[in-house]
DNA sequence: CTGAAAGCGCTTACAG
DNA sequence: CTGAAAGCGCTTACAG
């Protein structure tokens, strides 16, 4: 390994020299600063990470923490991690990938390492254990979602609000009045704490609400059987005409489902993906119509806002993100 | 922060006496290391992690490296991602997610900076120029998949071979006799050198001349509209009763081609998924028969074999890991 | 503009 | 069994 002294050595300066030119710290002559680098570009030096951390207290690291154990990751997960990931890189930070227990026991005893700067928090549940952990730690963190009292931490999240709106807008406007939301969570217990699932069946209640449309919401397993799931959601709501449905997995199965009871989509009923990769547009038939859940987008953003406080920069202003209509072919005008 | 000098001071001794208790590298009197240990409790001291990397010259971090920009990561990644990350984090390691360009200039770079112990490499093409970096720059390795000429290195991947192979029992079982093979590519040019897809084509060609089947093979686009994957696929070879198809995605667009024209699964014909997440059987109808992608055995075995070699260990043997039949109903006798 | 030196919090021969 | 001390490879006041 080449080290700063064998580079200020074959330079004919002091290794602190030699740090001022690698970090660009304080100002060095031009003559020292090309015999330096003609020594480092010589020698192929580069500078060591774990050192440098010890040194400046900084290790340009942080960790994506994601609850294990809990319901498994969406489909969009791999993006929202890539896309973190590809940010953090960008600005010379590395990323850890942490699972922990959602009571924030594990977290605790990670975070004392020392290995991380700040933290980016998945999955954040309404009442969320994890936070104060963090706070006690004093580690810098952005939240990916929002606990019950948004707006007390930094976060960046889905904007579901105006997701639901852009869905229900896209239905009412081909003439569907009788809307159901289905909430495919996955069994788990904590569910109703969940972020996703509260917020979009508020903005739903809501929009409902305002245009006096006839909309209900109804919860499904996410194992149910699928003739069995397609003959709860229409006993739930026999009158609808138009269905959200939340996470793309529930939403081709109930496909699935009405396909094999015979319910024609989008002829007898139109269906919708909510927060859907866009990718599960094109596995069904017809094709699915969903607003895009926007992973990369929050695992930018997240990452982003979390470094730009590390580094003391203008801080980022909580943002909400909305998903995009994605055209497909299971929603028309009610009754064909 | 609480270091190691704190707690000497307060048991009363010194802090290479604290390391030993610490790290139980060095025999210590009961007495003694009751009062380290006491005195640890009390401070609530945790070992840093930096400091400890520094002196060690081991940071037990690994990172998980994949490709950037090349092919969207299948749907199991995620899968891979945490199970690789839940076993490292069991033997007290780190995993950093590294986003590189597959040719490994970007690799060497941060190889450089001496922040990992080891790599864990994903997407391993036949030939594989990473590889190369991660030689020269001595760091250990384990891949996830195979080099052409595999053997020569520590390496964890799908059993290709049983996998066709019990598929392709699935189906000759039910009485298939003309089998197509379709591989899903995603029209990225590199894709030939893609393991997966060389070693699929090449177990199925075996299988096929060995048993005297009727078999042959098609590449795919993944964006075809999913008529004309349907029409190219029965055009390929029209006598075929039973497909089998090289990732969820292609396999649940293809079912929706066939129903799209008229082509009834699994009466007309059988549809098959080749390494598939478990939970695209569920989304068509009929539910999806397929090889499951063995995406979370693959993370655990790869960061079990790299954290073996880094703690030198005795080696895990290179190991193949086949795909699981998960039964559905999109397979049939032929003819119904 | 440049350097000598302390220090980041540990580990690890070496000595006793 | 325990300790004094060097050292890991940097950064950063401080002095000049």
């Amino acid at each position: 390994m080449v080290t700063m002294k064998d580079v200020a050595e074959h330079a004919g300066v002091s290794i602190a020299t030699v740090s001022f030119v690698v970090n660009d710290t304080k100002p060095v002559t031009a003559a020292t600063r090309a015999r330096i680098e003609a020594a480092m570009s010589e020698l192929g030096f580069r500078r060591n990470a774990v050192a440098r951390a010890l040194a400046s207290r900084r290790t340009r690291i942080v960790a994506l923490v994601y609850p294990v154990l809990e319901h498994p990751l969406s489909t969009s997960s791999v993006e929202f991690f890539t896309s973190a990931a590809a940010a953090a890189s960008a600005r010379g930070y590395h990323l850890v990938i942490w699972p922990v227990s959602n009571d924030g026991r594990e977290l605790g005893e990670l975070l004392g390492q020392g290995l991380v700067d700040g933290v980016l928090l998945m999955e954040v549940q309404l009442e969320d254990p994890r936070i104060d952990v963090l706070e006690r730690a004093g580690t810098p963190f952005a939240l990916i979602g929002r606990t019950r009292d948004y707006g007390k931490y930094p976060h960046v999240d889905i904007d579901f609000e105006a997701t639901v709106q852009a869905a229900v807008d896209h239905l009412t406007a081909l003439g569907h009045r009788s809307l159901t939301l289905v909430i495919g969570n996955r069994g788990e217990p904590s569910y109703r704490g969940y972020g996703p699932f509260a917020r979009s069946r508020e903005a739903f209640d809501t929009i409902v609400a305002e245009r006096g449309l006839d909309g209900r919401t109804i919860d499904v397993g996410q194992s149910d059987e699928v003739t069995a799931l397609a003959d709860r959601v229409i006993a739930a709501h026999p009158e609808a005409t138009g269905i959200l449905v939340l996470n793309d997995h529930t939403a081709l199965r109930l496909m699935a489902g009405f396909r094999r009871i015979g319910r024609q989509v989008p002829r007898e009923v139109s269906v919708m993906g909510l927060l859907a990769a866009v990718e599960s547009g094109a596995v069904s038939d017809p094709p699915l119509t969903l607003m895009r859940a926007p992973g990369p987008e929050l695992g930018r953003l997240g990452a982003e806002a979390l470094i730009r406080n590390l580094e003391n920069e203008e801080p980022l202003p909580p943002r909400l993100v909305p998903g995009s209509f994605e055209p497909g072919g299971s929603t028309a005008p009610p009754g064909g």
